[in-house]
DNA sequence: TGACATTAAATGTATGTACATATATTTGCA
DNA sequence: TGCAAATATATGTACATACATTTAATGTCA
């Protein structure tokens, strides 16, 4: 076996039971794969949540988005959509103005500057793999189907 | 098919590929675990980092542990051990004191309370599963193996 | 021995999540 | 019409992660 398994990586031998050891595997695995992200999105100043409110914004570009449907769209639907646009106002990234019909909403528009960086992000960064390349396509799906049946 | 696929969740109907889905659905999945262990926390007044280290500590009980030997065994280990301590012994359910041997290093025990804290989460919140009744233990296995795969 | 590197932990800063609350605007209905 | 409910966003607080820097103690070796 030429990959490391879950025991040794955490250095614990053994798991009360299969459940327990799927669920510590799954913890890991993701904060293993969002540090691999997070390497490859450094260098572009950006984070994974305002690469992915930008992702969004270009789909409607160069219609509006309101807060609320970047919500609606995101992955983590919890997070703070609002404070996550504040740092890319900040950077000049995206632009907020009143929504002129609903004055309680806001129009979050991309910038060129935006879509620039976008551009050669597709370019480069996106182009290779997020580390997803040891297994096989079919492995890929059996494993999404896994993780929608756990959910329930 | 009694389970919401992945597309369903978060609304995109296609993916480019299945490893952008399987990633997807690997940070999805964990967060919404990660939701279900906060709300079965929440009643203990800890966080699963906070837990995580009082294991460790019952562990080592009635010896010390030092933040090295935290950080070793965590999960995560580049979050920030010490500042997790900080909170449970704000609690007053770990004891720091400088270690004499090595006046360096901090010896870190759990207290009576966070022994008692334990055992009444043993009894009650653990006992429940953590939201993997969906899959048999079959699938659990196999999840665990194809995980391990993917992080090469 | 004494300067310098190493080690252990803590701290500072930026970012993000989670949850509650505040503020402003709009809607709905008595 | 006017007032309460609903809506859209922003803000406050607590907690955690990530990364760099600081402080103190210990090791090392010329």
């Amino acid at each position: 076996m030429q990959f490391m398994k879950i025991e040794d990586e955490i250095k614990q031998p053994t798991f009360q039971n299969p459940y327990q050891k799927v669920y510590i595997n799954l913890v890991y695995t993701a904060g293993w794969l969002a540090q691999r992200q997070a390497e490859i999105f450094r260098p572009y100043g950006i984070t994974l949540p305002q690469f992915n409110i930008l992702r969004i914004l270009r789909g409607q570009h160069p219609k509006p988005a309101t807060v609320n449907l970047l919500i609606e769209r995101m992955l983590d639907k919890t997070s703070n959509a609002s404070r996550i646009v504040d740092k890319l106002e900040a950077k000049a990234l995206v632009t907020r103005t009143t929504c002129p019909s609903n004055r309680r909403a806001v129009d979050i528009r991309i910038t060129e500057a935006g879509l620039a960086l976008l551009h050669q992000m597709d370019e480069t960064a996106l182009r290779q793999p997020i580390g997803l390349q040891n297994i096989t396509p079919e492995e890929a799906a059996q494993l999404s189907e896994l993780l929608d049946k756990l959910r329930g």
